[in-house]
This record gives structure tokens, sequence and C-alpha cells, in this order.
DNA sequence: AGGTATTCACATGAAACTATTCTCTGAGTTAGG
DNA sequence: TAACTCAGAGAATAGTTTCATGTGAATACCTGT
């Protein structure tokens, strides 16, 4: 009884949450700073593009089109950065009788030409009747709306499309080959291009006059090494961090594992972060390089759980075939999987799909690193994609019998067992 | 032994189909004047 | 007569099937020595 009623005092005099509130000492400041959305205001190492940027965008200043640019570079080398820090110093110093106006679009997150020609429409449009809808209007008719609702006034325009090797991989240059054309049938207003892409090839895909007319200017990003992602992160540690928050090899050690990965900058910036947070939680002071190795493998398990958790069911069906096969033999063949995905399909009453849309399924998953898979001849033996899992089986599987529609596998799973014997 | 033709088991490509979502249009219906 | 309702036609897209063609190399088969 005495015990209780200590226990009562102590909770009267602590709150759940204030181990959390006094211990944060890490942060000084918010720590927005380290996400990916974040545009700083100095950005370290990439002056030389920002220079090249700022002198074709320059010319729209003056009153004239700059010209079409198109930027290279793997992820998380300040492509993106660099283009929406340009656009924000444009319109501080743009007068009233010439402004550039940006319009940025992720072509991830639009990718289709109807979606990307609606986003922009609407850009200008206020009256919500007036938009153009996600559906329903023919290609045609957005696009027209697009020139017309541009046209109004005279502006200069300058689109950014983000991740464009994207959007030509899946709809082709059907769009790239209209808006680079756009300024033929425009009286008042000018439009340029800036495209962002991952890939140097993309523009093989392009028809030639596109690739011509859109490639006037090229600018490529090289990956940052080891010593300038240390920069980056040290600019950024120093306003959000406290002093004496991290242990000195803990940056170091970010922008080392990070410059292993193609210098991706974005993945330093969220080792450094998760780490920091974990300290944090645990309530310890300076953060250790054992945080940041942790860090590392949380974020490697947590992307891997996300894509399998987000997998359309029938891929989950597929990759629950592997792993049931993979129990069999480690590498796997087209064939191998098929029949145990059929097999099982079959046990759980779903119907199958066929052998050539598998094999696209297995091409996706390899795609996004939950399975490796290459192309293989074996002579007499035929010539198949060899298959092999590059996540943990049992984890994979847990998650995948979460799936509402895979549930009942459990129950048929004795079953495939004896079929596969 | 050396050359080449076959063969296997899919890969890869293209076209067509299905289902879904949404807009637009025009005919039919209803309510109010 | 204006306002509303509703079915049918169009559009775009995602996901898939169907059909057709391509392919790397082990192996079978042939040729000449």
């Amino acid at each position: 009884m005495a015990e209780l009623k200590s226990m009562h005092e102590t909770a009267a005099r602590t709150n759940v949450f204030d181990k959390y509130i006094a211990t944060n000492t890490i942060f000084k400041s918010d720590r927005e700073m380290l996400r990916p959305s974040y545009i700083p205001k100095v950005l370290p190492h990439r002056e030389k593009e920002i220079d090249q940027l700022a002198a074709i965008v320059s010319t729209g200043l003056r009153g004239d089109r700059p010209s079409n640019v198109l930027i290279f570079g793997k992820t998380g080398t300040g492509k993106t950065a660099t283009v929406k820090f340009i656009a924000n110093e444009a319109a501080k110093v743009s007068s009233s009788s010439s402004t550039i106006d940006f319009i940025y679009v992720n072509c991830c997150e639009l990718d289709t030409n109807y979606s990307v020609l609606q986003h922009m429409a609407n850009k200008f449009i206020e009256n919500t009747e007036d938009r153009a809808p996600y559906n329903g209007w023919s290609i045609e008719r957005v696009y027209s709306l697009f020139k017309e609702v541009v046209d109004r006034q005279k502006r200069l325009l300058v689109v950014v499309l983000d991740e464009l090797d994207r959007l030509v991989y899946k709809t082709g240059d059907d769009l790239l080959y209209n808006l680079s054309r756009i300024n033929d049938d425009m009286k008042n207003s000018k439009v340029s291009i800036i495209g962002i892409a991952n890939d140097l090839k993309f523009t093989d895909y392009l028809d030639a006059r596109v690739k011509s007319r859109l490639g006037e200017e090229r600018i490529v990003f090289s990956p940052y090494d080891a010593r300038e992602l240390s920069d980056i992160l040290g600019v950024r540690a120093d306003t959000v961090f406290a002093p004496g928050a991290l242990n000195e090899d803990v940056i170091p050690l970010c922008a080392a594992l990070a410059a292993q990965e193609h210098g991706d900058a974005r993945r330093a910036l969220e080792m450094l972060r998760v780490a920091a947070e974990s300290a944090e939680r645990e309530g310890r002071k300076p953060v250790t390089t054992e945080d940041v190795m942790k860090a590392k493998n949380k974020i490697e398990l947590d992307t891997v759980t996300e894509t399998v958790k987000t997998l359309p069911s029938q891929s989950k069906m597929l990759l629950l075939s592997m792993t049931i096969y993979s129990e069999k033999r480690r590498i796997m063949t087209t064939g191998d999987i098929y029949d145990t995905y059929h097999n099982l399909c079959n046990s759980v009453g779903i119907l199958p799909l066929t052998q050539r849309r598998i094999g696209d399924l297995i091409s996706e998953l390899d795609m996004l690193g939950i399975v490796r898979a290459r192309v293989r001849s074996f002579g007499r033996g035929g010539r198949t994609k060899e298959i092999e899992l590059s996540v943990p089986l049992n984890e994979t599987r847990e998650l995948l019998v979460d799936d509402e529609l895979l549930s009942s596998y459990k129950n048929a799973r004795a079953k495939i067992q004896t079929t596969l014997i």
C-alpha cells in the first residue's frame, strides 16, 4: 500500500513526456533541416553548377527566353536543391517588368502526360471550377488550356520536370515534343524547360528533334565525395545540433558510408538524423558511431519493409511463392517460381496471372531491390532468369502473411509443401 | 577435331482487351410560374 | 420554361492477356582429316 502511494506521488511529480522533453539536449533547433525536403540557403560544393544554371536563367531576367536545360546526376547529388535554389533567387531579383515563373513538377508523382499538363495548367487557374479535372478530358484539351492560360499575359515560364527520365520511359516523349515547340504557338509568353534526370541514357529514347531542342544546355552533377559530404553535414549540423551533441567521428562516418553509395547526400543526412533521434530517445548525449551504424541498418530494414508492405497483392503472392521455393533451393528460375506461384494461387483461391506477366513482375521486384535477377542461358536447358531473394526469408514471409489476401495461406501452406515434394 | 544446326525455356515486344474513373452531352422528367 | 436527372458516349490509365518473335549456349550431328 505504501508502495502504491509512493508510486502515485512520483507520478504526480513526473509526466510521461518528461524524460523525452527534459533530455532533449541533442537538437538545439528544428530538425527539419535534416529532412530531404529542406532547401538550404547555402549549397556547398555546387557553386560551379549554380553558376552555370544562373547564367542560363539570367537571360530570362533580361527578357529573353532561357535555353532549355538538361540536368543529369545520381540521387542525392543536389540537382533538385540547386534548381529550387535558383528559382528562389530568381524570384527575389525579378522586377515587375521581367518576372520568371517557375513550375516544379515531380514526374515520379505525376507520371502521365495528362497529369503533368493538368497540374501545370491548374497552377494558373484560381477558380476551382475552371480547373482541369483529374480525368475525363482529352490530353489535347488540357494542353490547349495550358497554352491558353499561360499566354493570357506576357510572362516567362520555366517548367522544371524532375525525374524526367521516369516519365519518358513510361509514356514516351509526346509531352516533351509538345512542350518544346509550344513557343511557336504563343503570342505573349515564352516557355523553357529544365529537365532533371538520373539516367544519362534516357535521351536515346527521345525523338531527334526533341533531343536537340531540349538539350540546348547540359549540366552534369557528379557525386559528392566523402570530404564534400562531411562539409555538407557539418554546415547543417552546426545549426541543428547543440554543442557537443555529436562525437567528432560521427559526421565523417555518415559521409563515408554515403560516399560508398554513389555520394548520396540525402542518405547521409538521413543517417545522421536517425542516429541522433535514437540517441535522443534513449536519453544519451553524444551521438556515437554505434548510433550511426544502427541507424544505417534501421534505414535499410525500414525501406525494405516499406516496399514489401506496399506491394500490390499479386506481387506479394509472387514474393511469397519465392520464399516458399527458396527453402528448397536458393537460386530459382522463372519456371520454378511460376509453378509454385500457380499452386499457391489455386490453394488460396486466387486467379493466377500468366507467366508473361509474372516475368514482368519479377523484373519489377528486381528493380525494387527485393530480388536479384539476371538472364542466363543454360544451353539446351534453355534461357531464363536466375533469381535470388535479397531480403531475409523469414521476416519477409511474416510481413507477407499479414496481408489480408494471403492470410488463408497459413491454412494452405501444408498443402503446398506436399505438392512441392 | 572442328564446324554448324538444333533445341530448350524462357525473354522481350507489340497489340489488344478489361475495368475503372471521370467528363460531357442530350434526352427525358419535374416543378414552378 | 428552367432546372434537374440519368443514361450513354468518350477519354485516359493501370493491369493484364494474347500472339509473335528473339536469343545464348550446351549438345547433337555432320564433315573432313
